[in-house]
DNA sequence: CATTCAATGCAATAAATTTGCATTGAGATT
DNA sequence: AATCTCAATGCAAATTTATTGCATTGAATG
């Protein structure tokens, strides 16, 4: 859950308008503490709003290519999507569990991931390192 | 590239017949020197012999259950597959190029994740940690 | 020779996402 | 005010990737 971001602000910064349809995405998103699949951010507007799949998708799209949402693969079909990381929101490992596809934020350094070496030798660019962790939930245990 | 697995022991440990065409499945990613995705082997194998691609699928499906090959998500919407970790193949991260949806193995320890703390304090069941860079590779730097 | 069953094929279906084209509405231009 | 423009959105259809259901085959077994 996420009391410091101002979704405004962070669409402003990216040249987007501030659409009403664009915060709602956004603060679903953002006001969850574990990532969303499409489906489920749809599924959760439609309950207050009437927005179209094609719009959330569109929109989840450009907020990803924009740097203000991170879209995270899971062991499954889908993609999840979460803050990308800011000055709010550090990146952070996740766990997917493979029977109920919940998927969950592990602490920073829950796995700790040195990258410093890959860095300084890489020869294309670095976007992004991702870092999942599959398995199953305590829930799923019992 | 792998010369050291003998395939058909693998199959048999995990209680597989060594039929042809999980052979040539499995031939196919052990001798790549990185993942590829079920049309890439489906295309290679189609190349020699008659295969259908649900056979593909469903042999992938059966290898990665054995654990003996690695289902690896991408930044992309296909699964690619790489040998699981066995005496001759070590867990490693992966980069992913997402302009040209080319999958490399990195080296085991260009990225050192430490996951011995998680493995004492996690209160579900881990399967596999997994790695990934997204990026853009050297030839589509240029 | 008949039976069984694992392996495979083929067609249809499903799930997630994307594309093409139409509509709308707020602000700029005449 | 009427018109124009364009970003934002909607709707239907298409695409991509993977899965399911049912039929066929062929080797092993009784």
């Amino acid at each position: 859950m996420c009391n410091q971001c101002n979704y405004e602000n962070l669409l402003n910064a990216s040249d987007l308008n501030a659409t009403d349809n664009r915060l709602r995405v956004l603060e679903v998103i953002g006001n969850n503490s574990y990532p969303l699949s499409a489906a489920d951010i749809f599924t959760t507007l439609k309950r207050t709003c009437s927005i179209n799949r094609v719009t959330v998708y569109r929109i989840l799209d450009l907020l990803v290519e924009r740097g203000i949402v991170d879209r995270i693969s899971t062991g499954g079909r889908a993609f999840y999507y979460g803050m990308a990381p800011n000055e709010n929101h550090h990146p952070h490992p996740h766990f997917y569990c493979t029977r109920c596809g919940q998927m969950d934020c592990l602490t920073q350094d829950s796995l700790n991931v040195d990258t410093k070496a890959l860095w300084k030798t890489f020869p294309g660019r670095i976007d992004k390192v991702e870092v999942r962790v599959d398995g199953i939930c305590k829930n799923c245990m019992k």
